[in-house]
RNA sequence: GUGGGUAUAGCGUAGUUGGUUAACGCGUCAGGUUGUGGCUCUGAAGAUCGUGGGUUCGAGUCCCAUUACCCACCCCA
């Protein structure tokens, strides 16, 4: 196999016989959704790529090694979406959204792109869907986010754990930041190479390291955010804990949990699922209090999250959740010789404008070879035509069973054959 | 970017210590039987064994390289 029949690496095709589980999910999710407010936007594949470097942060992973950036013919420097959150947060600002009507109630269905060896539950190309919560401050909007979050994959059939911290504002941040460089100074020489390097760019990083030398430094004496954060950052996650326990959200506090992107302050959360492989994080979000001013928008906060649709039905299918049903063709018209060919084509037509799935033949087989066509696509219902059934303008129609009623073949064709079809 | 595993028709597999025209099941297509769908029978198409080198009289089988896929690290949804 050549290039030509290879889809690219990392890429993945979604086949007929599994779209209907994309359509399903993608159905729960809008319904919900509206529910709590939010409305569809829909932005760019790619941006200029300057946006990306400012609202994901130049030092992260993804802006540094996963961005799949190029050129165009006018020499501009461009990038396709590696998340949603920042193509969002530029259309708000440009198009006014952040001066509207306050809080704005966003969602969305993306692709993203991300130059990363793929492996189970992380594609190069691969599928989010995600909402953002702008101009909302009190800890109820967050406490919304995590109950819409949770709402939506326990909808879906998904049981996952939720694992909550709060990362602080960027002062109590910066001081916590400083006290954990100064914990790390006289250790450096146990920490590992990949440490080191986080302990310049990312102490928060170094929490959740998995090398055994680096976990074991991890003890009591190690500071806490918690015992950082300024009177704000402390009310407020306080208060979006009581929010998520009066709404019976279980969760488990992980002081460890850090996101990887730069705009996040404050609430973070991740739904965790075990038994997709190693990577298990089917939804993540958290508050982004600065992004909007970063980006050139006015003052203005915002939290959200992002689903990995590809996670999610990893998930399903691994648990056996219910996708809903795929509809199978309600009606073939199998026909004998050409004149009745003829007639399956003009009362297929017939049905279809009625609304309903109905097929006859387009390949010029015999009787036989039809009928098992149309048990092949799991064809309910089928009338077979011939000289006798237009000589006499009746014909049967039959379920798979064999049962068969009568009907004719006349201008009440589409109601005698709705009536079949419902009646069994 | 770093490691480990895998690679034979559309899919799933067999292929014995290297030995003639690479086998089987499912699927596809054509046809037969049957009362007009399941069932059943017959036949056909479809693989230069991922690719490129090497060893050998001879390679699907052994060696090297390369690519892709799977899994894990890193990181993230």
């Amino acid at each position: 196999m050549g290039l030509i029949t290879n889809a690219p690496r990392g890429t993945n095709d979604v086949l007929p016989a599994d779209v209907y589980k994309w359509h399903y999910i993608e159905q729960i999710m809008k319904e919900i959704v509206q529910c709590y407010g939010f409305k569809e936007i829909r932005t760019p594949t790619f941006e200029h790529t300057c946006l990306f470097q400012r609202g994901v942060g130049d030092d992260t992973d993804i802006v540094q090694k996963e961005m799949y950036t190029f050129e165009d013919k006018s020499n501009r420097s461009i990038t396709l979406r590696p998340e949603g959150t920042a193509g969002v947060i530029r259309a708000a600002i440009e198009h006014g959204l952040v001066n509207a009507a306050l809080p704005q109630k966003l969602y969305y269905f993306t692709n993203c792109f991300r130059y990363e060896k793929p492996q189970s539950g992380r594609l190069r190309e691969f599928h989010q869907f995600g909402v953002e919560l702008l101009g909302a401050m009190s800890p109820a909007s967050d406490a919304e986010i995590i109950l819409l979050c949770k709402c939506l994959i326990t909808k879906l059939g998904i049981k996952a754990e939720l694992q909550l911290n709060s990362i602080g504002c960027p002062t109590c941040r910066a001081e916590y930041l400083n006290a954990l460089r100064e914990y790390y100074a006289d250790k450096k020489e146990s920490l590992c190479p990949m440490c080191l390097t986080r302990l310049e760019r990312n102490p928060m990083r170094l929490l959740d390291c998995k090398n055994s030398n680096c976990k074991s430094l991890l003890v009591d004496k190690t500071p806490k955010i918690i015992s950082y954060f300024c009177g704000e950052c402390h009310e407020g996650f306080e208060k979006t804990k009581a929010f998520l326990d009066t709404a019976k959200v279980e969760y488990t506090l992980n002081p460890r949990l850090v996101r990887g992107l730069d705009y996040y302050t404050n609430t973070v959360f991740e739904f965790i699922v075990h038994d997709i492989g190693a990577q298990g994080t089917i939804c993540a979000g958290g508050r982004y209090n600065g992004l909007v001013a970063a980006l050139g928008g006015p003052k203005t906060c915002g939290i959200g999250f992002a689903m990995g649709l590809e996670r999610i039905i990893l998930t399903m299918t691994a648990r056996n959740c219910s996708f809903g049903e795929c509809k199978p063709c309600e009606v073939y018209i199998a026909s004998m010789d050409e004149k009745s060919h003829e007639k399956a084509f003009e009362l297929t037509k017939s049905l279809r404008d009625g609304g309903m799935w109905a097929e006859c033949d387009l390949a010029g087989r015999a009787l036989n070879a039809q009928l098992k066509y149309a048990d092949k696509i799991g064809a309910r219902f089928s009338i077979i035509l011939g000289t006798n059934e237009l000589e006499t303008n009746t014909a049967f129609i039959k379920n798979k069973q064999g049962a068969k009623t009568q009907i004719t073949l006349n201008e009440s064709f589409l109601q005698q054959v709705q009536t079949a079809v419902s009646s069994s």
